[in-house]
DNA sequence: AAGTGGTCTAGACCACTAC
DNA sequence: TAGTGGTCTAGACCACTTC
């Protein structure tokens, strides 16, 4: 371990400023306190203020900070634990799912959806849209592709948009025998819909959740979650593990 | 879906070039391509080069760019896909593992380590550093935790440090029952050490992947694993599912 | 209206790579 | 040594929230 040579790198002003605040917030502040604005605290270390924003958007990052225009910057709670692997197979929209479905239209995907999906790349499929709460906060948006071939029972006397008709593809989703299914996770950034419900700028990192659900052989529904990244812990459980609390911890620093 | 209200917003000046760079990306540009430098970019777009910054590191961040210091910005190919969700429960080290273990120590944990492992805050543990490659490149660094407990009969005869030392904590491991096991991701950016390991600059981000092995009850092993975050997809497989094969797609834009 | 963070500029110098 | 991206500065103005 610790042998590795420091080999004599004059360390930029805005990393060493970032351990600085970091250790501040870990001795002087506590969750919920707002720090000096960001003139002030450039000044009082001697610095631009783009170099200290630098180090700002790094806390942000890891999830150690919150900005928000017009308000200010505060210190942000621990990251909460969102589930995401739950270990029972089960459709979109089964009962305790954790998402509440917000809309419902019918669309052409893009490209790459449309590939996954083996459909055409002019086909339209039911595009749901479902948001996702915790803490009263809202955590991610998804976008939820659906064939018209995986919901061949949708009667034309549910409503043609809106919640309703998203609670109607979810239900006939039900019917069919889910054979497994299949998930990546990368870093991407929100797209300007998806920042709005997220209440973030446009550009803010996400952690984006691509969910493969397979029947009949085929890719029968595919769904893009954007989780914040700053506040998001994603917690995969997997078979035989009892339950975990990880707490108020911090990433191995 | 489509009908939120467009609110008159000045789209950002980065934010526009970011869109405008993307499709140049898409069209004009293959993988591997050098771009023109940032200063020449700048004065084309007719922007400060911060604000042409701006863009590319968004672009970078979501995968698309990839920027070495003294050489230039090349076109990144796909992101490739990094299996982590290993179905069949095992533990480090077992045949088939990516990692390759790198180094072995005994040193104290961080405090949320020693907090997950149940070890008192001063109590060292078994440290090992592995590492993981894909397509010739590094793609993550982890740290191992390990207690004395979880390796009772690790020989003194063993080397005391180093790989060799590394395969001998991970052979003890084996005589484990793994009960199950607890995986959660979340974004981090990279220490310098792990960034020197994953040929970045500290600070870059990472998906940070911390996975807790169960037996006899308790964590008998913690790993905290670090993706690059530009260059990785991380997949889970579960259940049932067949093999698949994303290939060169691109995030549903 | 005042105060906050977000965007943008036009420079400068530094660290690194390649020739 | 020349060219690249990385860091840093000292300003300016804008968008947003709060009072």
């Amino acid at each position: 371990m610790g042998t590795t040579q420091l080999e004599s790198v004059p360390e930029p002003k805005y990393w060493h400023l970032k351990t600085v605040l970091s250790e501040a917030l870990d001795s002087e502040f506590s969750v919920g306190e707002i720090l000096p604005n960001e003139r002030d605290l450039a000044a009082r270390f001697g610095v631009a203020r783009a170099t200290l924003r630098q180090a700002l958007e790094q806390l942000e990052l890891e999830g150690r900070l919150q900005r928000r225009r017009g308000v200010g910057t505060t210190v942000a709670p621990p990251r909460v634990g969102v589930a995401v692997g739950t270990e029972e197979q089960a459709w979109p929209g089964a009962a305790g799912d954790a998402w509440q479905p917000v809309d419902c239209a019918e669309a052409v995907p893009p490209a790459a959806v449309a590939d996954a999906l083996e459909t055409g790349r002019d086909e339209p499929v039911h595009i749901v849209r479902r948001s996702r709460m915790s803490h009263g906060q809202p955590v991610a948006a998804e976008l939820l592709y659906i064939p018209a071939s995986s919901v061949p029972d949708l009667t034309a006397i549910d409503a043609p948009s809106g919640p309703a008709r998203a609670r109607a593809v979810l239900r006939e989703l039900q019917h069919l025998d889910l054979e497994g299914q299949d998930r990546a996770v990368e870093l991407g950034s929100a797209r300007a819909d998806d920042a709005k419900e997220l209440d973030r700028l446009p550009g803010a990192p996400v952690l984006v959740v691509t969910s493969r659900f397979l029947a009949g052989g085929r890719t029968a529904a595919l769904s893009v979650a954007t989780y914040r990244a700053d506040t998001c812990r994603l917690t995969f459980k997997e078979s035989g593990g009892v339950e975990i609390d990880h707490g108020p911890e911090r990433r191995a620093s």
